[in-house]
Order: structure tokens, then sequence, then C-alpha cells
DNA sequence: CAGAAAACCGTACCGCCGGTGCAGTTTTCG
DNA sequence: CGAAAACTGCACCGGCGGTACGGTTTTCTG
């Protein structure tokens, strides 16, 4: 009764890797049984449909991220104790670790999901949405952090900020998709940490406007 | 003779419509033909198959859009001859039409198809690629410009700011349907915006850090 | 070791979907 | 009127997600 486990741990692997590479839609079940040697009953046993599926991968996915958000921002709690600083340092190891990935980031499982929306069902759906909504309040908490102990340069919401690195992520995945240039995601993940910095560091003195024309 | 361009708009209509709505793997073509009163045969008259559909999606799609971009960014030029002016205020016409949409933007044909990529063949993949490209390029040409007038506060990239916008726009597309909540993609389009205005306008010389922590 | 539960297999079947093929018909325009 | 364009009608294909159900093997537990 623990091989059931396994086999189902490796449906959940070579239907990952798929939907990565193709899309969940292109992902068909019969691939994944013959590369998994089992017959669609079996299949049927562990998933009971193809949204029991998608769960699955959502919720290990989500398991998995979140241990490596934690062991980098951990890291980043190592090296400062700064509010601020934990955040900027946080986010460039985790550019980093994206830019690492041989071949490129193998593509985020939510955001896939997120733009295969119509495919699912409305347990799905809500996963990827408080999955989002998991990250918008880690990066929200964090960000109220700096502003209890750094003056903010312009009036902004941290819900917005927080918003805006998610958002940062994702738009990045999707570019780096659409360009097949998997660079863009660790240059945009840096641009929001670039983002940060400036809303809570404010400019050095001698960056003036060259002209007056700066209202 | 003319009465097939009417057909093909019509098709077009409909499955601009049910993509927006459910996806493109979604929209079938059964669906489509019903709606629009024709048989499958007469479907296959006008669109090989459903690839040049996408095609033709895009097409008419990427021509609207840079209507609308020529629009606003014409009232822009027309509003300011400052290059960076023209392009915050640019970007605020644009974020405000897309927070005016009755029910939300309908979500971006080029954003939903990035997703679908695997549904697609080379010709289609490349056309949204390229219109990405035509976006970056874009909003780049428009940062040239302005880094011609203004210091920069850091040295950054202008392919990084062009991107971060582009970037800004697909992530706010993408969350504003994770979460259901249309007022995203404007939101994020005003803190690219923001963000632009902070890179190029250095802080006020009031917004000190409150204590030297800030390295 | 027995027995029950878990973990499958085999097979036949369903409806939807994208797509093909092709002959025939109507519509439109010059 | 005639030719091209714009369809219709119908039969068919393979792949897909999914159902149904009876039978078999494996695995753990008492």
């Amino acid at each position: 009764m623990r091989k059931g486990n396994e086999t189902r741990e490796r449906i959940l692997d070579i239907a990952e890797a798929g939907v990565l590479a193709k899309g969940f839609g292109a992902t068909s079940i019969d691939e994944i049984i013959a590369e998994a040697g089992i017959t669609k009953s079996g299949f049927f046993y562990h998933f009971h449909d193809k949204n029991e599926l998608a769960r699955g991968l959502l919720a290990r996915h989500r398991g998995r991220l979140g241990q490596l958000v934690d062991e980098i921002f951990g890291r980043a709690a190592e090296l400062s104790d700064d509010p601020l600083q934990q955040l900027l340092i946080g986010l460039t190891l985790f550019a980093e670790h994206m830019a690492a990935m041989p071949g490129g980031h193998p593509g985020c499982l939510v955001a896939t999901m997120s733009y295969q929306e119509q495919l699912f069902n409305r347990e799905v759906r809500a996963m990827v949405s408080s999955i989002v909504e998991d990250w918008n309040a880690f990066f929200r908490s964090m960000i109220e952090k700096i502003v209890a102990a750094y003056p903010l340069r312009e009036p902004v919401d941290p819900g917005r900020i927080a918003r805006n690195i998610t958002c940062a992520i994702d738009g990045g995945i999707i570019m780096s998709k659409s360009l097949g240039d998997p660079s863009v995601l660790p240059e945009q993940m840096l641009m929001a940490r670039n983002y940060v910095k400036m809303l809570f560091q404010p400019a050095a003195l001698h960056a003036v406007p060259r002209e007056a024309l700066a209202a």
C-alpha cells in the first residue's frame, strides 16, 4: 500500500515534465500512462479525472517552491538583519537561482495553469488563485516590515509593491517563453528588486536632472 | 465576393469572444460555426485549419491594438513635447483606458496565446513572438529618447526598462485573471509608469532615510 | 499464513474535437 | 449569361477525456 504512492509520484513526475514542456492541454493521459508503464484504469485509480491531476501537480509544486523560497529568504535573513536588505538579497538570490537553471528555468506551473484556466474546474482555479495570493502576501509582509523602518519615497500601497514583484515574475516567465529567451525572467526579477530599492532609498544627491524640464 | 469577407470577419468576431472568455483550446470550431450559422465546410473554406484562425485573430488584434496605442501616445505627444512626459502621460492614459473597460479589460489575445503556445505551429508562435518584440521595441524607442535628454539615476539598459513595461502589462493581465480582479492590470501599468518616473526623476531632498541603515 | 484492502489490468464503449475529401449547390459580380 | 466565389451536405478518421465493470495481483495487518 506504499507502492501506490510511488506510482502516484511517478505519474506526477511524468505529467509535470509534460506540462512544463508542452502545456497541460497537450499532455495527454494516454501519453502519461505509456511512459509510466501503467494502464488507463491504473491512472484513474489514482486521479479520478484530469483536474485532480492538476491539483496534485499544484500541491506538490506549492510545497517545493515554498521550500525553495524559505531557503532563499532564510539565507537572506542570515546575511542581514535589515528588512529592506533581506528583501533585496532574497530577490537577488532568487534571480540567480533562476538564471543558474540549465537551459533556462523550467517554467512555473502556476503561471502555466493561470493561462489555461478554462481547462480546469473551480477547485483548481481556486488553488491557482490562492497560490498567487500567497505570493502576494509573502512579499507584502516583507514590505510592511520595510515600511515600518523606512520612509517611502512616494506614497505607494505595500500591496501594490508586492503585486508588482509577483507580476514581474509572472511577466518574466511569460516573456521568456514568448521570446524564447530564459534570461528575461532573472532580468525582470532584478528590475523588481531595483524598484523596491529605489522606492526606499532616495537618489544620490549628484543625480539631478540635466535640464529643468523634470517637474 | 464581398460576402466572403463578411463571413470571415464574423467568424473572427465569434472566435475572438470565445478565446478571450475561455481560451483558444476551449473554443471549438463546432461552437463557432453554430453561432455563425455556417457549416464546417464553410469554416474550412475560410481557414484551412485552426492555426490559420489563430493567425487571423492575431493579425486583427495587432492592427487594432496598434491603432489604440497610436491614438493614446499621439494624444500624449499633443499634451507634451518632453519625451519623458510623453511616456508618463501615455502610460496613464493607457491604464485609464484599461480601467474604464466595463467588467474589466477583455484580456489580451497575445498574452492568452503566449501561454497556449503548444497548441500552435511555428508560424503562429513566431507571430506572437514578433508582437511582443514590437511592444518592447516601441517602449524602447521612447526610452532611448528620454535617455538622450535625462540622466539615468542608475545605469539601466533601455531594453530592460522597455521589457519591464511589457512585463507589467502581461503580468497584470495574468494576475487580473488569476485573482479575478481587473483592477490589477491598470494598477500595475501605473506601477511601471512610476518606475520610469523614478528612474529619471531623482528623489526630493526631504526623502532621506529615517535611519542610517540604508547603505 | 489467511484474508482483506489496495493497487492495479483488460476491454469495450461514449461523445467531442480537429480535420479530410469530395461532389453538389447557391450567391455574387463582371 | 457565365465564371468564380462562397458555401452546403455527408461520410469518415484518429485522438482525446472519461465511464463502466469484472477480474487479478500485490501488499500490509492481524
